[in-house]
DNA sequence: CTGAAAGCGCTTACAG
DNA sequence: CTGAAAGCGCTTACAG
């Protein structure tokens, strides 16, 4: 190893660099760092001996000293779920192309694991936050941006999938294209987490359900409406499903507001015998994954995961560096419907 | 806040609580840590102040000054695959609890993208690193601990499927509850990744493949062997299982190495026009997501993603407290068959 | 253009 | 039991 040979014990720092460059620590620092400072042989040579030592800058050296460490934290309730991990994919993308990495934490949505989660963070002074809530924020003093659900509070950063338009997309189809008239709707919880109060994506798509039947002239019976609690949507969905199915007047289509949820459902469905979707049609809101190899294959909006991620990690991006706007921006991602076999269409 | 009502600006530091508690930043570091040093009373004292005000240790400033970051790397191919997503929880529940961060890095099976993994963790100097390499592995000088591929390096820790006892289950399944004989085998490639010569659960697949098929007194002819190659198994697998079709003599049952390959393969019969077990059986090494909603649902053997990096998570923190044995330690996770109505069983 | 020196916030011999 | 001081490896005013 060239550390052995320049009788260097263990990483080299820059003392080593300078000692054989024949220069200052400082020299060496900026030389590195490409600055305009340093005359073109003197970086050249220093180039060079870092090379050869195989030089690698001490990063907590140099966080500590700057006071930034180029790292960005992602708090998301569950890195298992393909919506999450592909988020974090797009989030990595862009960030690590700008010199950040990406502290991931996984709350399991739990309040406690939620403080903790927030709690590591600050310890490892991330640089800025990306935040997939569900439920608790706790400010850390440092640009935050939000995904899947956005905060009322004023100055919030976000980027959030087109909640009220790809409802409406999936009542319509099934209006429109299949002339459904009794349509119930399985979805997330109104408030998340536990947060207490908040609000998210589960009170626009519950909203947007009501409008979209409202538009179409439809009448939506109070008991068409199930909503799920914070956890374990697909254990839970099938006892939804079943209450549907139980009633006097059971729904002849089910809109289903999360992939998991439309999994769910699906077991409810087939436990309650009913075919689909001669029985009963099902659309869900995001894709569940090979949602085409399913039984049936499941109609659904297609998913925009990764570039959820992508867009959040450039706002983040932006604040870092002082170029975005202030705060108050929501980006929305618009959604398009895939048509499959289980809201009737042929597929 | 705290900070302001007692005049400091921005994070207290060490020196803030020594100050305000009338002793020296020796004292509050030793006192923080409990160390028996330091009189009770003291220690008190110094503990309310640091409660007082929020204090919490820098991080940056402790792992510089020890040597130590307490955090470990997780290099994984993919983070949005569902086995190396839910093995990250089953690392980080271990290792958090022992006071560790994770830093995970998505190699996208990218040669580069693996080298500059190596290359960042080493930057961020972690502890000890967690490798479910796709090829390359790069030491870094720490322990390491290898999931999903073994390297045949001596000294090597690892946890691992038992690869071989799993595929036996899935051959004697389809030859003695169904009499099958003409079985066929799709699997990973049997290198590892970019890494070259590098073998790993590919290898050891293929291998057990081709000893069941053996011990069950059946022919193998080669063209009933397909692997995949390093990338995009779901892409890849429908163009293997269509040319096993075209084969004068096609095989009347399919054995996918991996749960995406499985996918993959049932496309391929589908878009072949093959029915599923009628015309040809199918059995999986992994468990596809929501196998039980596929059509058919997917023969396969269980999961066991979350106890892998549960296990992996307790012997780097072995091997990171000495406490663990020296190396050669590979763990085997031990399978058990579902069987569901992609083999021919009711389910 | 370059260097000597201070300092980021801790921990830990060393001395008392 | 406690404190003064050194030092982890950088960066950056400050002075030349």
């Amino acid at each position: 190893m060239a550390s052995h040979s320049d009788g260097i014990q263990g990483r080299p720092t820059l003392a080593d660099v300078a000692a054989r460059a024949g220069v200052s620590q400082a020299t060496v620092s900026r030389a590195l760092a490409d600055s305009p400072l340093v005359n073109e042989q003197t970086r050249r040579r220093v180039w060079e001996v870092a090379e050869r030592l195989a030089f690698q800058p001490n990063r907590l050296a140099r966080s500590l000293r700057r006071g930034a460490t180029m790292a960005i934290g992602l708090v998301v309730p569950d890195v298992a779920t393909a919506f999450y991990s592909t988020a974090l994919k797009g989030v990595q993308e862009v960030v690590e192309a700008a010199g950040y990495h990406v502290l991931v934490v996984s709350t399991e949505r739990d309040a406690r694991r939620e403080r903790e989660a927030f709690a590591s963070l600050r310890a490892h002074q991330v640089d800025g936050v990306i935040v997939a809530t569900s439920g608790g924020y706790e400010s850390l003093g440092v640009p935050a941006v939000f995904i899947d659900n956005v905060p009322a509070a004023p100055g919030t950063v976000a980027v959030a999938l087109d909640n009220a338009a790809g409802v409406a997309l999936l009542v319509e189809h099934l209006v429109s294209v299949h002339g459904q008239s009794r349509i119930a709707y399985v979805g997330p919880p109104e408030t998340v987490g536990s947060g207490g109060g908040a609000e998210g994506a589960g009170r626009e798509r519950l909203e947007a359900f009501r409008a979209a039947i409202g538009r179409a002239g439809l009448a939506l019976p109070p008991e068409y409406v199930r909503l799920a609690g914070h956890v374990d949507w697909e254990g839970t969905a099938p006892a939804l499903t079943a209450e549907l199915l139980a009633l006097p007047a059971p729904p002849d289509a089910i809109v289903a507001g999360a992939d998991l949820l439309a999994l769910g459902v699906l077991r409810g469905l087939r436990d309650g015998g009913r075919r689909v979707p001669e029985d009963v049609a099902l659309v869900s809101f995001d894709e569940p994954v090979f949602a085409d190899l399913l039984d049936p294959p499941v109609t659904s909006l297609d998913r925009h995961d990764r570039e959820i991620g992508r867009r959040a990690g450039r706002l983040l991006l932006d604040a870092l560096t002082g170029a975005g706007p202030a705060g108050d921006t929501v980006e929305r991602v618009p959604l398009t419907l895939h048509a499959r076999r289980s809201c009737g269409c042929g597929g």
